[in-house]
DNA sequence: CTAGTGTATATAGTAACTATATACTCAAGC
DNA sequence: GCTTGAGTATATAGTTACTATATACACTAG
């Protein structure tokens, strides 16, 4: 009365219930990871069903990064303590991989929001805004530098940035002081900034912005700055109003979203006095 | 009086602030993924300071899971709109990924629970325990099945859990009713079932269990089992105790943690009426 | 008994690096 | 000006974890 496979699973069903390719399973067996356990005179492979329990546990420190050579070291010494700390392992490791991926997800939305905001504007004009309080992480004073300085310390804001994971996926923007404007030093900034719309407690060099903002957007690369600057200085007079002590400049349309750097938008805004 | 490399980042100092190996860059550079925006005469690359942004993308989108042959089939096309819907289909995959993550981490938090709980335990101690209710994904009925209809009952429940995200971390424990285990069936089980602590509306086939139980353990393969409850009848005799309708076991121990299944151990509790 | 599906092995190919070998280049110190 | 050591370049081979392909054998249904 005994039907064809009894109890067991062939490679192919196995596989079906592990949703991998059946060759995947192969690969397993002779790497010695997951062997079925019974094999008969043909070399049928059978799997029994609670193998399943295993393969989703290697699924699943697969998926946590570790390597199948270091999954197999563990099936080779299993044991309950064995299997414990390695779980207390692997439960740290994930945490830190969830906050990493929570952090990603603000990255895109925020990358979303500047697109969306970006898509509204008309670049050619020049507008008079009242911008709200926004929370800046600022690099250490960038005056006077040689390039190779400012090469320097734009890497060292880099790796601030990254060491205490304060990239928020806003763009990196340059800080102006009046008196470099008016002398037209548009090679010579005063610090770098990244917005941050939820601050972090605990670190310094934090600035808070708010006041009336002169803006414009400047079309093209960053050596023909001066000509935009020209047009809203005369903006300003028309207003009728003063310059401000600090200026703002943000990439909108950067290396990331086109290909030639004459299509480059950056956004400038400029503090201004009533 | 200008220096030596100006304002560009060599590939050594460009992958150090991107934090891959140089080998990397080249490989970019070869594909023409992301190539510098210089090189000179002897076939020296210079990457430009604002390039990071570009790379911070890739590696972004390569997180996600993109291969580097779609991340350069976008780097070809470049465009806020594309770059925007781009965002957009990348922030629903993530959010997947998240929610996947966060199902995991729940996972590890029970496979340690259970551990943790297990190392306290004597398997050689049969208890009588009050225990809280519980809520439990039932399998369909799984009574009188061949060995091959089982399998597929079995198999049919991991899809289930795999489908409706109802893994737990918990182990497949099974369900006996009182007349098979009187009648000495201990190869025919009623339902497969696991555990649910944190239960998600909207799941028929649920059921919660509370009450008496004696709790003992079996160590060894399944096939023996019968010696064990012979034992804890013998216990419920002692404690002058009736069997109630239902069994529940579960491994404690199975292929996960043990490499020879003569070292399995199952857990038996048995609903008790005093 | 045959057709069609499933299983097996062996081998080659793939993606995205990573390592190694060899040669050229550059900047600093003497 | 020369040497030295670190940095850069190319080319090639190796790695991991599959994935695809070719060929042969096995099993099951009609």
């Amino acid at each position: 009365m005994k039907k064809k496979k009894g109890k067991y699973l062939t490679t192919g069903e196995f596989a079906k219930l592990c949703k991998v390719n059946k060759q995947t399973l192969f690969y397993y067996d002779q790497i010695g990871l997951l062997s079925p356990v019974v094999k008969n005179e043909k070399g049928y492979r059978y799997y029994s069903i609670r193998q399943i329990e295993l393969f989703f546990v290697i699924d699943l420190l697969k998926e946590l990064g570790m390597s199948l050579n270091d999954i197999h070291h563990y099936t080779q010494h299993k044991s309950p303590e064995g299997f414990l700390s390695l779980m207390y392992q692997k439960k740290e490791e994930i945490v830190k991989k969830r906050q990493e991926i929570e952090m990603k997800e603000k990255m895109i939305e925020a990358k979303i929001a500047l697109m969306e905001e970006a898509s509204h504007l008309d670049f050619h004009q020049v507008t008079l805004e009242q911008l709200p309080e926004v929370t800046l992480y600022l690099s250490r004073n960038i005056e006077n530098l040689s390039d190779e300085e400012y090469v320097e310390a734009f890497s060292d804001f880099i790796n601030e940035l990254n060491v205490s994971q304060l990239d928020t996926g806003y763009p990196i923007g340059i800080i102006r002081k009046r008196k470099q404007v008016i002398k037209g030093e548009f090679t010579n900034y005063s610090y770098l900034y990244i917005e941050q719309p939820h601050p972090k407690e605990g670190y310094p060099y934090f600035k808070s912005v708010k006041g009336d903002f002169l803006i414009g957007y400047h079309i093209g690369e960053e050596k023909t700055i001066h000509k935009t600057y020209k047009r809203l200085f005369s903006e300003l007079d028309r207003f009728n109003l003063a310059l401000g002590e600090y200026v703002f400049e943000e990439y909108i349309y950067d290396t990331v979203v086109m290909n030639r750097n004459e299509q480059y938008v950056t956004k400038i805004m400029m503090q201004v006095i009533k």
